[in-house]
DNA sequence: TTGTAAGCGTTATCAC
DNA sequence: GTGATAACGCTTACAA
């Protein structure tokens, strides 16, 4: 077992100073072309790598960053993971990932913990938790600090950072409109509380795409549900109560299952129903039928949100103007929709 | 904007020396109550907080671990990851998570990257590539090391260290047994080349059902899928050519892709074709209708590997001999097979 | 061309 | 009870 090597034993292996074992393998000109090929020679023998934690204390950067997220078991959240690692990694960085599980205490500590020094910045979507204390001490406090945050798809305007997001409410009213052009009237939306921020606002879309179609918005259609496990309950009260002839899901397991509801009851789709989910993931796309999904593309999402903080930490200037990048939604027509 | 504060600025606000304000911070008994407690004031309201990078130089130890794994956007791989996270936290250590892409030489450098102080340890999964490759030296490179390494679920072999594991081959065998059992007996296969270590035991286990309940193996049966990409096309040959009436997934897409591929040509499930996939995800919760499913626990084994790997940086004694841990899997009955 | 020394933030040993 | 000093592994003025 050959233990890690250290300059310091390359120093003393070839009688030399650190600090010239230092130069040499930094290719310094001060440093005479022997002694660089012994050194470097060496170093390449004992397969010699720097200790990444004593470059952090001595550069006082890490080359690390934190995406905090809610929730892995997530598609969307996958994609986005991917795409902030695929980006961090072609520009030098590593991506530790804290799971906040929806709670706002473990966000705060993911939030203290990370910000000692592990890493240069965050990547940040709000727990559901934190959205509904609108508790946001803890963010303030990393930026205050000085350490870039960057917050995606489920951000709050009372921080002041850089976002990107998906304009929700626009991808929402298109789908909508999308709905009613093939012929649907009665739209159910299958939506979040309000404190979501994302559901909030894809049910603004949904209203205003209504409102400009001279539909009027029936609050019976508008179904709020808060976690997975009143889904169901939720959706076969809707079915026994209401009359429609389509459904929104704010997400695509909402579409889903509702559409499993229709199934069962011998719907046929998309001829008696049609469903539409947002964020297009497996299960949308071997649904059976295939649903009609908005694409958030998500990795695209992660990508640029990478992007913006490590751009942030590379830039000396200290820049107080912050961007906000917002992430085009398309619809993929599938089975579960009629033609427009 | 209030700059993290150091033990240094401490001490000089204070008038004490560095070596007081650390002994303070830590209780020690050398240091008088009143010292103390002024210390401890200061750096509470300064919320002093110690810096992990300077504390891991120190240490040699970072209480970080790396899990190497293939690809996120797949449900199994998050629910061990999940899992991980859950109990690494618990154990007071962080998890940076890295992907191999299915790519060999992404997983040397994930591994390379990280073993240069970043961890204490690596918990792997291997990549499609490594196994195809049977390349091993970055694994036995860290191990050498002395970074000790957990690899669960696509382990080889040829490296000696601890792992995880689903009994592959048994759960496939009982899978297989159970759908004899519903009275299907001509049972087609959906797996993966033999070099993915997983697809090769279960279909062993297929196999061994087969012969121990006298049913004759036909290989047309058995369609080996390399990608996603041609899923759909073997899967619509495998229907033109083959009579069956069950078909097993060594994963869920591809029990679900199978069982769209009935749908649409009008069979009925169950009755007249069965389905039953591997690991349990959204996908086979929601599938129409909903897929039996061999259950993994992934979340268990992801609380597993990381036990075992923390246990090992937390003993002292070097243990030379290596644990093997076997998670039992389960038959999740549903819809798409006939009860037994 | 090479070496010395200080410093990154912390803790541990040893003196005072 | 308190403080100097060395050490973790590395870089970088500054000296030699």
């Amino acid at each position: 077992m050959k233990k890690k090597i250290t300059m310091k034993e390359i120093a003393r292996e070839l009688d030399v100073s650190i600090s010239t074992v230092s130069k040499a393998l930094n290719n310094s000109p001060e440093i005479s072309q022997d002694t660089i090929d012994k050194v470097q020679a060496f170093a390449k023998f004992y397969n010699y790598k720097p200790n990444n934690i004593a470059l952090s204390l001595k550069n006082k950067k890490t080359k690390n960053i934190a995406v905090i997220i809610p929730e892995i078991v997530h598609h969307f959240f996958t994609l986005i993971i991917s795409g902030i690692e695929q980006k961090a990694n072609e520009l030098g960085y590593n991506v530790i990932v804290c799971l906040s599980n929806e709670s706002f205490a473990k966000e705060v500590i993911n939030l203290e913990t990370m910000a000692s020094g592990s890493i240069d910045g965050f990547l940040l979507s709000l727990s559901k938790e934190t959205m509904a204390k609108k508790d946001f001490h803890h963010l303030r406090e990393v930026i205050n600090q000085g350490m870039p945050l960057v917050m995606f798809d489920r951000v709050s305007d009372e921080i002041y950072c850089d976002k990107v997001i998906i304009d929700d409410a626009r991808a929402s009213y298109n789908t909508v409109k999308h709905l009613i052009y093939s012929g649907c009237q009665r739209i159910a939306l299958l939506t979040t509380p309000d404190y979501v921020s994302v559901g909030k606002l894809r049910t603004l879309g949904y209203k205003n795409a209504l409102k400009d179609e001279g539909i009027e918005i029936d609050e019976n259609l508008i179904v709020r549900v808060e976690t997975v496990e009143e889904l169901d309950g939720k959706v076969k009260s809707l079915f026994d109560t209401e009359k429609f002839d389509a459904v929104f899901g704010v997400n695509e397991l909402y579409a889903v299952v509702a559409m499993r509801e229709a199934h069962s009851r011998g719907l046929i789709i998309p001829q008696e129903m049609s469903f539409v989910g947002f964020s297009d993931g497996i299960l949308s796309k071997y649904a059976y039928p295939s649903l009609t999904t908005v694409v958030q593309h998500g990795f695209e999402m992660g990508q640029k949100a990478a992007k913006m903080l490590i751009d942030r930490l590379e830039s000396d200037h200290t820049d107080d103007s912050y961007k906000m990048e917002v992430i085009k939604t398309s619809i993929l027509q599938r089975e579960s929709t009629k033609p427009v």
